[in-house]
RNA sequence: CGGGGCGUAGCGCAGCUUGGUAGCGUGUCCGUUUCGGGUGCGGAAGGCCGGAGGUUCAAAUCCUCUCGCCCCGACCA
């Protein structure tokens, strides 16, 4: 296309409302315009690169034998509520009634719609394994947009289901998406780790992300510096640092505390009192059930691990009056020491693992300014489960190596799940097998946000000038760029040249404006496409530039040889 | 939902404290000039000052309400 012809509105300065590089270049470099908070249009620009990342996606897709298909984006509610999620997601979907009054609602993702075409459809085990996907708008009422289009309310995912009769032929399926997925992201050139995750509201067994360090992103991940571990923060598991127990006596006894309220204040006390040698006492209250979580005193709850772990659909902080008319105290004097389950408000005691064998401890004594010490938590303390509840901190140990576990902020671009019998029971999709029983089907859930990916691709790759696209996600493959677009001579060769390599299928953006070369460069750079023809002064030597987008390097290609080194640069790069 | 910030020309901003004819930069249009990193000069168009109500002789400016956007937090695939 001609550049003088497109629809490509740049902008010279950041837009106001920006914050993220993506966000700022996709709206200078003319990708996106915003409609309202969380809503975006995608400009020329944009679509040719969506349709990039959709066609990779696509191609893999179908290689592991894939079938496309197109659901509806609105349903009617019942199906939700048949599901049991229109409880727990209820607060992020669009609702909306018919002129009838019937209630609908907007899809946050497909695990419904899929799954009652496949409890239909699907009724022997010789139907199976089946991989469906499609790619669809989906439409969630975020809490808070955000970041261009990282968070956004409207946006294309391409999700995938497997069907497979049993969890041996999921484990196949998931294994197939996850390979499927890593060379998607690989030729996207996105540099990305995939961590182990907590599955939420999707339910299920066992769930793999797909992320990108950026400080764009919202997630923390769980790194190993010596081994290949890797895990979302909520679901991150760090190895029990060895230490001496505390010299105190091994006798309980209350002292007091006047006025200290936090492990850091108790740890100034006394010796006895480091932060590690107390006990951290945390009230949620989990589906309205009062429940005691037992720390180290150094370390944090994980309050995605004692959600998954109670299976609760909502966990939160118990207020200060609960807390008091439950313990007896307030906050800063708690403790699991007398706290029967069978008797008081307090239905469940929870222990993480740090504190397995721990003798000569520190906790509040449920009397205000009194702890007491010499606590031995197995004597002392009625647990209901001991769990791993802790959060991993920078620093921690590794579990699998023994290395040092550091954090970093990362954006999800992809998201893959064992949903298991999850939905295939609620909703009922089975088929016989051999022996004539019927059984669930065994579900596996994938999803990729499309958009996300173009602006992941945006954080991992720009400069001061604007965007550089990985080669596969550009919406041209090169530029053309006529230097003097006023000399009919250059053009003539301009157009030439684009002839050529749109015959050799090379995308090429012809840039024939009559601007400045200066203003011409810099909105080149400002698109980010990767590869640059420049045809100025050396024509009348058959000699034009080829500019590296990246690097900013230059090189004379003769005119003649312009379409072989493209198309091998295209290709290879 | 809690906290903070912002709505004035397509975009970026000033003006508001102390009410009195709405400005700057950039972009756009016309002319001219220039032609390898956002040219120089001259001219022009473009604003319901987010919306509603109030105070006042007079409101972008003061007061009340409201809508929208951004950031932080809570939350979330």
């Amino acid at each position: 296309m001609r550049w003088s012809q497109l629809f490509i509105p740049t902008l010279k300065e950041d837009p106001a409302a920006a914050e993220t590089a993506s966000h700022k270049l996709l709206m200078r470099a003319g990708y996106i315009r915003p409609l309202g908070s969380g809503i975006y249009s995608l400009l020329p620009l944009a679509q040719r690169v969506r349709l990039k990342v959709i066609n990779i996606i696509r191609e893999e897709m179908n290689a592991i034998g894939g079938q496309e298909f197109v659901l509806p984006a609105l349903h009617p509610t019942e199906l939700w509520e048949e599901s049991g999620r229109l409880g727990t997601m209820g607060d992020i979907m669009f609702r909306l009634k018919d002129r009838k009054g019937s209630d609908h609602v907007l899809g946050v993702t497909h695990e419904e719609v899929f799954t009652s075409i496949a409890r239909n459809a699907l009724n022997s085990y010789r139907q199976l394994p089946q991989i469906w996907y499609q790619f669809q708008t989906k439409f969630r009422d975020e809490l808070r947009p955000k970041s261009g289009l990282l968070r956004v309310r409207e946006f294309t995912m391409k999700d995938s289901y497997s069907f497979d009769v049993d969890s041996a032929g999921l484990d196949k399926s998931f294994d197939l998406h996850k390979a499927a997925y890593e060379r998607i992201f690989a030729r996207a050139g996105l540099k990305f780790v995939a961590v182990e995750a907590s599955s939420g509201a999707m339910g299920g067994s066992a769930s793999t992300e797909f992320m990108v360090l950026t400080d764009a992103g919202e997630d923390m991940v769980v790194l190993c510096n010596g081994c290949d571990y890797a895990a979302n923060v909520e679901k991150a598991v760090a190895a029990v640092d060895e230490y001496a127990f505390g010299n105190g006596q091994s006798e309980l006894e209350k002292f007091p505390t006047p006025g200290l309220r936090t492990v850091e204040q108790l740890a100034n006390f006394a010796d006895i009192g480091a932060a590690k040698n107390q006990i951290k006492t945390l009230v949620y209250s989990a589906d309205d059930q009062l429940v005691l979580v037992l720390l180290r005193g150094d370390h944090e709850l994980n309050t995605t691990k004692l959600t998954d772990y109670l299976a609760a659909e909502s966990l939160r902080a118990a207020d200060d009056q609960e807390i008091f008319s439950a313990m007896g105290a307030h906050a800063g004097s708690l403790g699991g020491v007398g706290v029967k389950t069978s008797a008081g408000k307090i239905k469940k005691v929870f222990l993480d693992n740090a504190l397995k064998g721990r003798r000569n401890m520190v906790t509040g004594a449920n009397h205000d300014d009194f702890h007491y010490k010499g606590v031995d938590i197995e004597r002392d303390i009625e647990a209901t489960a001991w769990g791993d509840f802790r959060a991993v901190k920078t620093g921690d140990t590794c579990i699998k190596c023994g290395g040092t576990l550091t954090i970093e902020k990362s954006l999800e671009i992809g998201h893959i799940f064992k949903l298991g019998t999850r939905y295939s029971t609620t909703m009922d999709a089975s088929v016989l097998v051999s022996s004539g029983e019927k059984v669930p089907i065994v579900m596996g859930s994938y999803g990729i946000g499309v958009e996300r990916m173009m602006a992941a691709a945006v954080e991992l790759s720009h400069d001061k000038k604007g965007i550089i696209w990985p080669q596969a996600l550009s919406p041209y493959d090169v530029i053309v760029n006529v230097i003097n677009g006023a000399e009919e001579e250059a053009l003539a060769a301009g157009e030439k040249l684009y002839a050529d390599l749109s015959a050799s299928g090379i995308d090429v953006l012809l840039d024939d404006r009559a601007e400045r070369p200066g203003f011409k460069f810099a909105d080149n750079d400002l698109i980010g496409v990767p590869l640059r023809i420049n045809i100025g002064k050396k024509l009348k030597d058959g000699v034009v530039e080829l500019v590296e987008r990246s690097t900013g390097a230059n090189e004379d290609v003769e005119l003649q040889n312009v379409v072989q080194v493209l198309k091998q640069k295209v290709s290879g790069g």
